[in-house]
DNA sequence: TCCTCTAGTGAACGTATGTTCTATGCTTCA
DNA sequence: TGAAGCATAGAACATACGTTCACTAGAGGA
């Protein structure tokens, strides 16, 4: 669709949309851009909309009121991701999963993330990490772990793992060796884990740890 | 304007304005909530808009289709603020300060974060680790630690600090002890460290930590 | 000259949509 | 047990608002 040339009043039109979104946070109505772009009839405003609209600038609801979408910046779409934090991970303790789709109800807070750190999409979650048992793993108590639901786990991946006979979730990364798994904490000074692969239960993947002081 | 505790119902329909507002770029109307939350009739939905309007949740104009404005995020002006990476920070030498103003050209690399993490127009700037002498801060190899130029250290306030005679930065806990400055690790089980206030330089308050895998 | 295309006008139409009214359970409190 | 609030139902009303239509006027173009 070719970006043509504006007409002194279709950039106004534009103008006031954005001026008005602005102010009140939803679109105007047609009769709004008319009295706004002093402009004397509605049917004028409609036919530069539509215009504008085949151009690109913008996308119309037929039959919706107030249904102009701007679509100037359009990469704007979702720079933010709101990251549900579904609770605590400790030692000793099962970890809580996000219940397939709604993991409404068991939101007790949410972290905001730039699509650049968390990827857009995706079913990235949360979880504050409550005692020190993380700590090989260089995480501390109230650091939030970025998890995402694993769905294949690969060599040196750092996973949130759950250690049924010991009853204990753990965060190390991942090594399959032959028939059994090790655990190789962060901190290199430490010992790694040797176990079963029965033995485990990935929970997720972690992508990142956010550590916010004061 | 008490904040008083949202119903299921209203958080879901918060949610359901949010979400609407993100995919069609107009608010929803009171009979688009209606059928998206599973709501018996018009008035209920008017009934709790009104509710959550007294709560300062969102704010409607009367008589106005889709005339709905959440306020949660009215700060979300600029919700992303570019915050530079000026460098490393690596045992055995001197640590990047921002020069004042303009810290252009010394910009390796930058984070996108939101406001709600490291707020507005304060000039937080970040430092890659390198290595591993952070480690009983909790800090690895690779890890962005986020600080704020420190104008006043407060007791217990975590800091990059330059011990100028060992020629060393450090990342510890701040306490002042009489004449002397006692370094906690974050790391309880390690030792603390204790110097004279005269060798310390404060070169900024961490305010987080930020680590990316994969 | 007639024809076509763009731009504008004013009114009317139909429905999308905010609002209101009455009635009904359901707690809570005394 | 009854009064007082809260939350809900369903319907009806009034109007805000997108859309359409018939008509006018200038600007090329053949």
């Amino acid at each position: 669709m070719p970006r043509e040339k504006l007409s002194d009043k279709q950039q106004r039109i534009l103008a006031y949309i954005r001026e008005f979104l602005e102010e009140h946070g939803y679109p105007p109505t047609v009769r709004d851009i008319q009295s706004g772009c002093d402009i004397s009839s509605t049917s004028v405003v409609d036919y530069n909309l539509r215009l504008l609209q085949r151009y690109g600038y913008l996308r119309r609801s037929p039959e919706v009121s107030r249904g102009i979408e701007l679509l100037a910046g359009r990469e704007r779409a979702r720079p933010l991701v709101t990251v549900p934090v579904l609770g605590y991970i400790a030692a000793g303790q099962p970890v809580p999963v996000p219940s397939d789709e709604s993991w409404a109800g068991q939101v007790t807070e949410s972290v905001e993330l730039p699509t650049s750190l968390v990827g857009q999409g995706e079913r990235v979650y949360g979880l504050r990490v409550r005692g020190l048992s993380m700590i090989d793993a260089l995480i501390g108590d109230g650091d939030i772990v970025l998890l995402r639901p694993a769905a294949e786990v690969r060599q040196g991946d750092m996973v949130v793992a759950w250690l049924k006979e010991e009853k204990e979730a753990t965060l190390k990364r991942f090594f399959r060796e032959g028939d059994r798994v090790r655990l190789q904490p962060a901190n290199t000074q430490m010992e790694p884990i040797y176990t079963k692969a029965r033995n485990l239960e990935i929970q997720g993947k972690v992508i990142g740890v956010i550590r916010l002081l004061q």
